[in-house]
DNA sequence: TCGGCACAAATTTTT
DNA sequence: TTTGTGCCGA
């Protein structure tokens, strides 16, 4: 293996095989390169069987991109070897031994919609209100127990005694007893099963551990506790293991990501090699300038420098607009007149922002001025709702215990079998502790439900469901699709469902066809071509097919923007309350604000050549138009780097005073009020019947009348709720937005 | 069972 | 502003 085109660090990075190497790669510092490279090295010159090497990534196209360039450089057959997502990974180990820990092997994965609704089910059955337990609230804690391995008794005992907490653990404790019963794991579960399976059976262990003699992790400033665990724990005997990150690139900390794997990966492993990746191949110095210099007001890192041979370089723009809509004109203007100046085609453009929200007045700019553009996020494919309905169909006829999409389907389309019966199935088939499939087929015997519903159920099972399930043996997975289909009528259910809009469904009806040749295509290239595999892939698998490789401007979020580059950026929305997010300011923890500083760090660098960011005066969001506050990212960039287009030099200087009375404000009523309440200006007024309240007026210690709570102290104000203490019914928060308060 | 209306909430999302 | 949800009357 040719190691010459590597620079030095680079190239130790490749060539130090064994033992625990943490690489630190800042952003286009080449790390696919090297990874692919060290592959192939172990390879070729240590000759290191392909089988016995695991290669982990988050992203299915990172997997993809990683095994298609080990591919390239490898002479000899690389299909032994494992790259491939967490998630997959832990999937191929469940499906060959979960047995042993007490799972069904062809167990189904559910995704969030699936997750909303048991969580839903199982308040019903534990008679809690789901205001109270906000069923995304429970999920989150739930999946962030799992993330942390606790298991629900674990959990529950934690949390003894927090009334609310403990109620949690039930839900939690239910969910997952309906889980198992549905013979079905969330994305959560994979890896937890997996480090449970591992850690309780010795021999399923060994096989892995001997199996996988060399480990690499990328991306790993994004791994949860779980998933650090379930790599150590297949370390722990060679101590083989090479993880590539970037703590300054760790932007996930909401989903579970644990910033500390990165940074304490020294502690927890003996004699650690470090190497740290510093040049970097796609930018300008001037934008890793700026780059370097915001990310170093982060406290909680490890230091690192970018830099790059492209010493010339254009400034980086700042544009101060009135409000959205010119500045999305002024983006759109700019993009219109490189493309012509520059020769430059739009796929060499993006434009990011904090907030899919702010897609909008950009996408109508681009409309105006007739520039093709691509929205990445959004609706997922496989999360649309009628391919939902059709996996749900190929679910059940995989596995008929998989209550969940037994409840979505059984009245799609429309047969009459209402909420009600829905119900009493279900009721039946607790107290019988069944499934809902197995009720359904002695549904005859179930006298308290009407003969017209019974015949639907009739109907519905044996004709539709058993079938279809007689054909799963016979059918390619197209083909049991295109039955399903048949069976149910189910574009002429469509055409129902949007008869008012015919553009709607034929919208509709093509993303069915779409998918049934994701399924053609899947019988084409997958070795496995049951419907288990396939269902599997769907799970695992959030984008139907490659993105669109046409000449259009990328529009996306800054999140979806990582380890993507463009030689011309667009920062849009560069605002405090936006960017950071309006609640990392509020935060009393700094660690939320350094999390949006990475953001940032991440947004500068997706940039090539030229980068532009770009603030409003006042922007109207939800409806409402409040004045801005530039961004405190902003201020931080070197003043050398940055060359402001218009008179921006006022609302910079105004940004700084504001925000600066706001950490004053935090400063004063984080002591006074036990962390509770923080002060917030907000010039918006509170309407009265008779008058207008100021707002100014309410302000901390202020005496107000609330209509319900009576008399009370203005404690503290967080954007729209403001913190009272009440005379007789102690602290409460209002949203200034609801209430009618009179300022005694 | 379904359509319509009032009300509330609205980061980010690799699997 | 947009989107989702819950409740009510037909």
């Amino acid at each position: 293996m040719n190691l010459d085109t590597l620079n030095p660090a680079q190239r130790e990075a490749v060539e130090k095989t064994e033992g625990p190497v943490l690489i630190l790669a800042g952003a286009g510092s080449g790390k696919t390169r090297v990874l692919t490279t060290r592959i192939g090295h172990l390879i070729e010159d240590k000759g290191v069987q392909p089988a016995n090497i695991l290669a982990i990534t988050f992203t299915n196209k990172a997997a993809n991109e990683m095994r298609e360039r080990v591919e390239e450089t490898l002479e000899s057959d690389a299909s032994d070897m494992w790259i491939s997502t967490f998630h997959s990974c832990c999937v191929r180990i469940l499906r060959k031994d979960i047995n042993r820990i007490g799972y069904n092997r062809s167990f189904v994965i559910y995704d969030s919609a699936d997750q909303v609704t048991l969580v839903k089910d199982c308040l019903k059955e534990l008679n809690l209100n789901d205001k109270v337990f906000e069923p995304k609230m429970i999920i989150s804690t739930i999946s962030g127990a799992k993330d942390k391995l606790y298991d629900p008794k674990q959990f529950k005992a934690m949390h003894m005694n927090d009334n609310r907490m403990s109620k949690i653990a039930d839900v939690y404790a239910l969910y997952q007893d309906r889980l198992k019963r549905n013979s079905a794991l969330d994305f959560d579960d994979l890896i937890f099963k997996t480090v449970e399976l591992l850690k309780s059976d010795k021999e399923v262990l060994d096989y892995y551990r001997n199996r996988f003699k060399y480990i690499m992790v990328d991306e790993y400033q994004d791994t949860s506790k779980a998933q650090y665990e379930l790599i150590k724990i297949l370390a722990r005997e060679h101590q083989n293991i090479c993880v590539v990150g970037d703590d300054d690139q760790s932007i996930y900390g909401w989903r579970g990501a644990d910033i500390r794997n990165i940074l304490e990966f020294e502690k927890d492993y003996d004699d650690v090699h470090v190497v740290k990746l510093e040049q970097n191949y796609r930018s300008t110095q001037i934008i890793l300038d700026a780059a370097n210099t915001v990310i170093s007001n982060n406290i909680e890192r490890k230091r690192k420098r970018l830099w790059s041979e492209k010493k010339d370089g254009e400034l980086i723009k700042i544009q101060v607009a009135q409000d959205e809509i010119e500045e999305s004109d002024f983006v759109a203007d700019m993009i219109a007149k490189i493309s012509r100046e520059q020769n430059r085609s739009y796929k060499d453009f993006a434009v990011l922002y904090r907030a899919n929200a702010q897609s909008r007045s950009v996408e109508d700019a681009l409309n105006r001025s007739q520039i093709p553009y691509n929205i990445y996020g959004g609706t997922k494919f496989y999360e649309r709702k009628e391919i939902k309905d059709l996996i749900a169909y190929l679910r059940v006829i995989q596995n008929p215990q998989d209550d969940i999409s037994i409840k979505r389907i059984i009245n799609v389309p429309r047969r009459g079998i209402g909420l009600r019966t829905i119900e009493k199935i279900e009721d039946r088939a607790n107290l019988k502790q069944e499934s809902i499939y197995s009720v359904l087929i002695d549904i005859e015997t179930n006298s308290d439900i009407s003969t017209k519903a019974r015949n639907s159920i009739s109907e519905f099972v044996d004709n539709v469901i058993g079938t279809l399930r007689t054909m799963r043996e016979v059918y390619p997975v197209s083909k049991l699709i295109e039955k399903v289909i048949e069976s149910i009528d189910y574009y002429g259910y469509i055409d129902e469902l949007y008869k008012g809009n015919k553009e709607e469904a034929e919208e509709r009806k093509d993303n069915v066809k779409e998918f049934i040749s994701v399924a053609m295509e899947f019988e084409q290239i997958s070795e496995e071509k049951d419907l288990e595999t396939f269902l599997t892939g769907v799970a695992l698998t959030s984008e139907s097919s490659e993105e669109e490789e046409i000449d259009k401007v990328s529009l996306m979020t800054i999140h979806t923007s990582k380890g993507l580059e463009f030689p011309v950026v667009f920062i849009v929305g560069m605002e405090d309350g936006l960017f950071p997010i309006a609640r990392a300011v509020r935060s009393m923890n700094d660690s939320e604000i350094e999390e949006e500083r990475r953001l940032c760090y991440v947004g500068i660098t997706r940039a090539k050549e030229i980068l532009y960011l770009t603030l409003t005066q006042k922007r109207t969001l939800y409806g409402k138009t409040n004045p801005s506050i530039a961004s405190r990212f902003m201020e931080e960039l070197p003043k050398e780097c940055i060359e402001r287009l218009n008179s921006a030099e006022k609302e910079l200087s105004y940004s700084k005073a504001s925000y600066n009375v706001l950490d004053k404000y935090k400063q004063k009523y984080m002591n006074t009020i036990n962390k509770t309440a923080v002060a917030k200006q907000v010039n918006a007024t509170i309407k009265d019947k008779e008058k207008e309240t100021n707002i100014d007026d309410i302000k901390p210690g202020a005496r107000v009348h609330h209509p319900k709570f009576g008399v009370g102290t203005v404690v503290g104000m967080m954007g729209t709720d403001v913190t009272i203490a009440f005379e007789q019914q102690g602290i409460k928060k209002i949203n200034k937005e609801y209430t009618t308060l009179d300022v005694l």
